[in-house]
Parts: C-alpha cells; structure tokens; sequence
RNA sequence: UGGCCCAUGGUGUAACUGGCAACACGUCUGGUUUUGGUCCAGAAGAGUCUAGGUUCGAGCCCUAGUGGGCCAACCA
C-alpha cells in the first residue's frame, strides 16, 4: 500500500503477470528456504527481505522452511540462529516447516515413480557415474543398472530404506535422459543412503532425498506458488519441472521457480567455507564479529534491521551480475540510526583544554538534547569546568580559514557550552602540545538567551569534562578486506588482501551520562559516529562498537588542498583514470579500426596517471578483458616513462601474458 | 566442438504491450544549522557492449559478434 507508484522489479512483474492469468491472490504463498548448516549473513539477509518483503506487500503468508535433507553437514544450533536472525530482521512466517517433515511423503511419491519405471536403483561408485555421465559438451551413456526391472528396483530400494546396504551401495536415479545438454537431466540422483543421526529424525531414515528431489515437492506440498531461489539454480529449473510433472496434480496449485541475481557487498566475502577460514585463523573473533557480514555480526556492529530492510528494498533486485559498495549499507544505517540514536558526547584522542578565565573548581550542568530530529527525544545534562578535553584534531596552533577547528586566537563555541577563544599552548621537551589554554565569553552560555549566547562562529567542538569523564574501550572497525571483491581472483587467495588494521581499539573518555549505557543501546559520539554497547562490557568497563561513521565531507578536503590551483579551472575534467578505465570497458567490442584509435587514447591519458591510481586496477576492475587491456596499455605508458617494476605489476603482466585473449596476450608479450 | 543466463551514468536499479533514458547512493555548488552531521535547493555525469536489420520511430523486437556468468557433488 502506499507503494503503488514505485516501479516493479523483474519478479514483482511476473507475479503481476500471474495473477492476471493463473494466480488468485489467495494462492500466493511464498517461501524463504535455508539449509541449517550455518549462519546467515547478508546474502541470505537479502533473500529473506525479498521473499517476506513480497509476503508483505502482497499480504501472502511466507514459510520458514528449513532444508535438511543433508544430515552430514546440519544442525539443529543453526535452526535455532537462523530463526533468532529473521526474527531479529522484524518479520513473521506462516508455517515453520521442515523438508524432513516430507521424508515419508517422498518416499510415498518415489514408489510411483519406480513403478512407472521412471526411476532406478544403480549399484555403482559415485566416480563411475560421474565418468558416464559426459561432460557439457558431450554426452552421457547409459548406467549398466538402467534397465531393472520394477521388481528388483523396489526390493533394492526398500533394503536402502531400511538400512540393509552401506553407504554408497546403491543409489535412487530418475530416468530421463543421458544425452541432455542440461547435466542435471543425465539421470540424476534422487536418494542416497546415508546412515547418519539426523536432527530431527534421528535414525529413523537410512535414505535422503538429493536438493531437487525434495525441494520443488516440498513447495509443492506446501503449496507455495512462487519459489525463488538464485540464479545458479537455473539450470535446475527443468529438472524441478520434470519432477513436478511426475507428481502434480491438476487440481492443486503447481509451484513455479524463478531466479535472481545473487546481490554481492563489495569488500567482504560470504562463502561459509571462507568465512570459516576468518574465525579459525583468528582474523576475527567469531561468527558474529562486528567485522562479519553475518546477521549475527552486523546486528553486534550495530546495524538496525530496518536498515539492513531498507538496503535490501533499495538495491532491487536484478538478473544481472553485481557488486554492490558497502557504502550503500552504510548510507541506509546512519539515515536509521540519524533517526534513532541518543547524542552524547565522547572524546577518543584527548588533549587537555584549560579555560583560564573559569572559576577553579566550578561546574556548570548543561543541557544537551538527546536527538534534535526528534524532538520528543528529551535532553540530559553534562558538568562543565575549568578543564576539559577536546579531540587532538581540533586543534591547530594556526592554519588557514578552511580549518573551523580551534586555533590560536580564533574563537570556536564547545558544543551547549560557550564560546571559547585559543590563547596559547604548553608544549613537553620534544616540542609536542600537551595543553592548550583558552579564554571563555562567560556570557555565551547555550540557550541562556544572552546576545552572546546567539552569536556565531564558524566552528563547533564537542568535549568532556576532565573531572567527570570516564573512560571506555571503544572498537573501531574498517573493511575487512582491501580488496573489493577478494574472492574473484583467479591467481590469489582472498586471505592475501585481509586488511590488517580492520580493528583498532581506542579509550573512549565519555559524559557521565553514559554510565547508564546497557548492552545494544545505540548512540551518537557527536561529530564522530555511530556506537553501539558490545556484550562484552562488563559493570565497570563498556565497551563500544563504532557501528558507522558519520558523513565526513571535511576528511575527504583533506588530502585534496596540495591541488588547490585546479579548483580554479572553471570545469573539472573527470580524472584520467575514470576515462580510461571507461574506454577499456567497450574496448573489446569496438572493430579492430576503432581498437586502434581507441589505444592510442588511452596512452595519451595515460600520460597523466599515477600508478597510485593505476594500482586499483590491477585488482578486481580488471576481471574484465576491456579494463585488462586498458591497465596494461597504462601500465606500458608509465614504464616507458621510467618506472621501476614491482612485483604486482610483474604478477599483472604475467597473468596478461597467459591470457586467452589475443590482443591482452601480444600487449603484454612486449612488455 | 555444447547448452543456458546476462549486458543501461562511478555503483545499484527504472523505463507498463517500441515514443525526448528516470530514481537512489556517490561526486560537485549554494543555503540552513551550536555536529564539516541532518535538512533544503541546484549541477555535472550514460545516449543504453559492438556491427547490422525491422520500423515514421529501437535501451526494448530480429541476426551476428564481443564480453561476463552458470552447468560434469551420492552439497544446497
């Protein structure tokens, strides 16, 4: 409701489309389906925003239907995290289901199908099945166990059922087709015997149904109309139609699979296999790490689930290949938590202020609101004194205008408190500053109604009280890899671009107010960022987790002002590298012709690059050909302009050479 | 030697059965502001992978190319 306006996405589309010709809205009925074999992380947090958005929206019920038809790998620890987790994200399920409740159904649905001699036992090794089953481009051949009779393929499967054959004695196989371009219609596996303890039927089955033979019949006996899944299970949409086929009956609702695009966050990695390497190895502390993208990890970090809704809703859903930056999550958890966190005051970097002309040994308690956005957030009160501390980067004993910040002879206001003026500093032996002094307008005080009270200056500082802080830990978090996208390189392992200084512990030195902080509770560090309060506090030392930072337009001035004579010309060209980077991506369409001319554009602009900003496209950028080709024409330009050779580039050059495209492989032969 | 899926600003998505390519993030300006935050106003940035074709008209349809992805687990 309220929605209508917005467009649909492709699968909103197609549920549209059914429901003018198949569907009634009744029928909808929708489902989110995890293997418990781990945790959730935010792919899996995508998933779900999908399907209990589409519940939401089309007011349909969605099953939590949990996928354990693998006993080997699943448990019942992860049932009860997976469930926390959705629950956590805000949304309710119809039906909490099992495909292991199905077992007995199954097994009913495949005496049919052997009995129509549509399925067969077959005695071999996995290996000989696989070696006949071909490859894409050839064909499979026929299993010597094909053509059982019916008999001895109920007798044979019944013993499998019963536990009276080893493990990998027989198998359960369709019988379709051998010859198929889909390898997953060459006769698959239905059952194999496994005789393991499973998590909720114990011992009782010797057999368990493969994921197509138990996925598409559990939609089905759940009548679950849509069943969406991601876009490598396409292929198994043909397989989950035969099997329907074989089993549906007209008068019930036939489920149908559709795919998407899998959403991909740059920077991290979400295989579990890859995961696991990062607690095992120490990287992070855990599965619910606030450096991991698990639910469990991004809830400790502070995230919202509103937030992690709104950035599922926002990013759409495609068909295409993706790789979404984190800054689109970041963005949607500082617009929540702008709305909802308490403002307080914390320095992380002290330096000791001293307000000469203040009273010794006076305190003032002024009044901080507690969320100017909400104005019926109420307001708490922070002691003020002669000796206060500020953040060490908000001091400079001269610089220019640009700078906001406190500095000698300049006035700035303390945050609720007044405006002070730099008047001169205390430096130690090696000539480092370790006190400024200041003078303070004693009729400045925020809200007291003074002239001076409304005056302005250009800057604003946030501080604490010396006497009154306490101090806090407080972590704070980067990416966890430098590298975009660490698991898509062919020639190196994701664990070499680990970012070393992902954590960085700091003490916090913070209002009273603070004291009262529980375990999740949410907070602003004025000027600073988001920080939630980690299970780890204990009653005499929180602990903080910096959840985001808050925008920071003055950090990225920064590095900018050697440059300041190009902020004269009128328009700023888009840099180099952006147009080189965007030639090389049409490149390898473009005739030979245009190639050429193409070539030589790129050497030009070369001309003008850094390899500071040509690293980045060593890595990940230059997956695709076109960015390959136009790195290495770069590369070229530079290192005939004298530039040494490193062992990246070296790396570079030799993965080029290797390449199978003719035009990146002779490039970088002349190198 | 194969089959299938995909290709729109830097990123992610739109564009209902062909009709001047839109939104969000990001970037840049300016304004408001006791957070260099928020908020408000505005701008730049793609002509839709390439080459053809159909059409009065193509991002949408067709053909061929190019590039990327998926498919040979008794995993899901």
């Amino acid at each position: 409701m309220g929605t209508t306006d917005k467009s649909l996405n492709f699968i909103e589309h197609i549920i549209e489309d059914d429901l003018q010709d198949s569907y009634s809205k009744e029928q909808l009925r929708f489902r989110f389906p995890p293997e418990p074999n781990g945790y959730l992380h935010v792919g899996h947090a995508s998933a779900i925003c999908l399907n209990f958005g589409l519940g939401l929206r089309y007011n349909a019920p969605v099953n939590l239907r949990f996928d354990d038809t693998n006993p080997a790998k699943e448990e019942q620890e992860f049932v009860d995290a997976i469930k926390r987790d959705i629950e956590w994200l805000g949304y309710e399920w119809d039906k909490e289901c099992y495909a292991s409740d199905y077992f007995e159904q199954l097994y009913k649905w495949t005496t049919t199908l052997i009995k129509a001699g549509k399925a067969y036992v077959d005695s071999q090794s996995s290996d000989a099945i696989a070696e006949q089953k071909g490859t894409p481009t050839s064909p499979g051949v026929h299993s010597p166990f094909r053509d059982r009779s019916v008999e001895e393929n109920l007798d044979l499967f019944e013993k499998m059922k019963h536990g009276e054959v080893p493990e990998g004695a027989h198998v359960l196989r369709a019988k379709i087709d051998m010859s198929s371009p889909n390898m997953l219609m060459r006769d698959p596996v239905m059952y194999r015997v496994l005789h393991k303890h499973h998590h909720r039927t114990g011992h009782d089955w010797s057999i368990f149904p493969m994921y197509d033979w138990a996925h598409g019949e559990s939609d089905y006996y759940e009548q679950v109309s849509h069943s969406f899944c991601t876009l490598e299970f396409l292929p198994h949409r043909e397989l989950y139609d035969w099997f329907l086929d074989q089993i549906h009956d007209p008068i019930l609702l036939r489920p149908k699979q559709r795919e998407f695009a899998r959403r991909n966050i740059s920077h991290t990695v979400v295989s579990k296999r890859k995961l696991a390497k990062l607690v095992e190895q120490g990287v992070v502390t855990g599965w619910d790490d606030p450096r991991m993208p698990t639910i469990s990890g991004m809830r400790r970090r502070g995230y919202t689930p509103m937030s992690i809704r709104n950035f599922a809703e926002s990013i759409g859903v495609a068909k295409r290949e993706n790789l979404i930056d984190v800054s689109h999550l970041e963005y949607n958890v500082r617009e929540d938590l702008n709305k909802i966190a308490t403002r307080v005051m914390a320095v992380l970097d002290p330096i000791t202020l001293v307000i000469e002309n203040y009273p010794e040994g006076k305190v003032e308690w002024v009044n901080n609101d507690n969320n100017p956005e909400d104005p019926n957030s109420g307001s708490h009160d922070q002691p003020f004194g002669k000796e206060l501390l500020i953040e060490r980067e908000d001091f400079k004993e001269e610089a220019g205008n640009k700078f906001f910040r406190l500095t000698l002879g300049k006035e700035v206001r303390l945050k609720n408190a007044y405006i002070i003026k730099g008047e001169s500093v205390v430096k130690d032996a090696d000539g480092n500053i370790t006190q400024i002094n200041c003078s303070y307008d004693p009729d400045s005080l925020s809200g007291s109604g003074t002239e001076a009270s409304k005056r302005r200056v250009k800057g604003t500082l946030h501080w604490v009280s010396k006497r009154h802080a306490f101090t806090a830990d407080v972590r704070s978090y980067d990416r966890l890899f430098v590298d975009e996208s660490p698991d898509t390189h062919k020639d190196k392992d994701f664990m070499e671009f680990v970012n070393p200084n992902s954590l960085e512990v700091l003490t916090a030195y913070c209002e009273p107010f603070l004291k009262e902080a529980k375990e999740g509770d949410r907070f602003q560090f004025q000027r600073l960022g988001y920080f939630c309060v980690d299970p780890d506090s204990s009653p005499d030392r929180l602990v903080f987790n910096k959840t985001v930072g808050l925008r920071d337009t003055w950090a990225k001035q920064k590095p900018k002002q050697p440059q300041k004579a190009q902020n004269n010309q009128p328009r700023q060209e888009r840099p180099a590298i952006e147009q080189i980077k965007q030639l090389g991506k049409k490149f390898t369409n473009y005739p030979e012709e245009k190639q050429a001319i193409t070539a030589q554009k790129i050497s030009e602009l070369a001309t003008g690059v850094s390899l500071d900003d040509l690293a980045p496209l060593f890595g990940t950028a230059a997956k695709k050909t076109g960015t390959r080709i136009a790195t290495l024409l770069s590369l070229k330009v530079l290192l005939e302009g004298g530039l040494e050779r490193n062992e990246q580039m070296l790396d570079f050059i030799q993965s080029a050479k290797e390449d199978k495209h003719p035009y990146l492989s002779n490039l970088a032969n002349d190198l």
